[in-house]
RNA sequence: GUGAGUGUAGCUCAAUAGGUAGAGCACCGGUUUGUGGUACCGGUGGUCGCGGGUUCGAACCCCGUCACUCACCCCA
């Protein structure tokens, strides 16, 4: 019998809890702050609702699940685990869609699941951070969800450490379309031009050739991943350059250009949201702005969405504006841990109350009881052990305070209050004890 | 699905050319039976991932297998 987690899964420890929790908490907060409100979904999935959705990769990624009784012994499969938020979003409009007030402003954070191999920051059981907005087509919607993505990141410590890059489909469409390339070879290019940032110009133009595009192709990327590069900050006029010959690019250029005006309004600081021409997303379902957050140091995205406006209508035959965008929780906590960025998390329990022996036990319990009356975090010694071990459990457990009532203080009705990142600890009557003990926890937290 | 690396005590890691395992930290006890985080002394704890093979003898060599990590694919 292995004590294991199955693969790319993992538990929680309480330490572990108390960072995600910091992280959802103040993700939520921003969400809530621009209207949102909160939605779940079932881990489970129709299979056919999954299915055709995600590429054929997403395909045989899915966590599929055996029917029960004569149908597993035949490995017939009817339910899967979802495998992102936005899908059951669509579902859930779909099923609702008479009943919902448009537009319609929801956030989900669950875990979702992928039966990938796992890396760094990528896991089988992950949890999804999504802010979408449905029923609308309007760009103001894609750019408030950019400015949440801004928000949250901020919020979480990333201060000018990220970036967020925004694309349109229908610009890369133009991009594509003007360099030269068939319709159904679209994918393809997509996919290569996206992993500029990471294998850089050389590496994207070596993999078109390996793809099999013609070397007029090839250069005509080569020269927008040059300009690209040059000029970061110029993505709106090298796209103008790029499609003038595509109508379809043009209608892209004019919704990117609407979107960075309504950003500018937004008032972030200069370069942290720019207009990036090979920024292309993976997902198929995405129609109109695309947009991905990266974070300096950390290689891949930390959030990633766009425009989905036929997704719904996959459902329901009828055809609903959708947008959205996924914070990538796991990657945030990986790049948090790893930055010490949760260092200032404070122990969840303020003070120890030890006990002296069974005569004093009482006056122990009597005492916790005061302080939690007030609303502290009171955590209360079960064994009878010697004094200098309560108080190593106290360290062991950052535990700041460490009340102590024995037979001196018992007689006295005092209790000794200890500060133990100090070292100092003063007498006080039993009375006025809850209000010094939050003045000591006060000065601790203040303090540091 | 592909490739590379790593699996020895709870954790981080050692073990000299194959001779049946050791340190630090942690834990427990003591120096201090009312005072932790510093010091000193002692102690518990290991089927060396698992299975086979070579050998008088394997943590070490060979084969297989599993797990983890990293990268690719793809993605959060």
């Amino acid at each position: 019998m292995s004590a294991q987690t199955a693969r790319g899964m993992r538990d929680f420890l309480p330490e572990d809890t108390r960072r995600r929790n910091r992280v959802a908490t103040t993700i939520q907060s921003v969400f809530q702050r621009y209207g949102y409100e909160p939605m779940e979904t079932p881990a489970v999935e129709r299979i056919e609702t999954l299915l055709g959705k995600y590429g054929e990769e997403g395909d045989q990624l899915l966590f599929k699940i055996l029917k029960r009784g004569e149908g597993a012994r035949l490995g017939e499969v009817d339910l899967g685990l979802r495998y992102d938020l936005t899908v059951p979003l669509a579902r859930v409009v779909a099923m609702n869609a008479g009943k919902l007030v448009y537009p319609f402003k929801r956030y989900q954070m669950s875990p979702v699941w992928r039966a990938d191999r796992p890396q760094k920051g990528r896991f089988r059981e992950f949890v999804q951070c999504d802010v979408d907005i449905v029923g609308t087509a309007s760009l103001l919607a894609d750019a408030e969800l950019i400015a949440v993505a801004h928000d949250a990141l901020t919020d979480l410590g990333f201060v000018n450490e990220f970036r967020i890059h925004l694309n349109h489909r229908q610009v890369l469409r133009g991009i594509v379309e003007s360099a030269g390339v068939a319709v159904d070879r679209e994918g393809d290019v997509l996919v290569s031009l996206d992993k500029f940032d990471k294998i850089g110009v050389d590496g994207v133009c070596k993999e078109l050739e390996q793809r099999g595009f013609e070397s007029h192709v090839v250069d005509r990327l080569r020269v927008l991943m040059d300009a690209t590069d040059a000029n970061p900050d110029s993505g709106l006029d090298i796209i103008h350059e790029f499609v003038q010959s595509s109508p379809t690019g043009k209608v892209g250029l004019l919704q990117l250009k609407e979107m960075v005006g309504v950003l500018g309004a937004y008032g972030f600081p200069p370069g942290s949201v720019i207009v990036n021409p090979v920024l292309a997303r993976g997902l198929s379902y995405y129609t109109g702005p695309v947009f991905e957050a990266t974070i300096s140091g950390f290689s891949g995205s930390v959030a990633g969405g766009g425009r989905y406006d036929n997704l719904v209508g996959m459902f329901s035959g009828q055809s609903i504006p959708a947008t959205g965008i996924s914070l990538g929780f796991e990657r945030l906590v990986v790049i948090m841990e790893e930055r010490g960025m949760f260092s200032d998390l404070p122990c969840p329990v303020g003070v120890l109350v030890t006990r002296m022996g069974p005569e004093f036990l009482y006056d122990s319990i009597e005492f916790a009881q005061q302080l939690r009356a007030i609303g502290v975090s009171v955590e209360l010694i079960y064994e009878d052990r010697k004094l200098a071990k309560q108080l190593k459990h106290a360290d062991a457990r950052s535990i700041p305070v460490a009340a102590i009532i024995g037979p001196d203080e018992k007689a006295k009705g005092t209790v000794i209050l200890k500060d133990l990142r100090r070292g100092s600890q003063h007498e006080v009557p039993r009375a006025d004890a809850g209000d010094q003990v939050k003045r000591l926890l006060s000065d601790i937290t203040g303090s540091r």
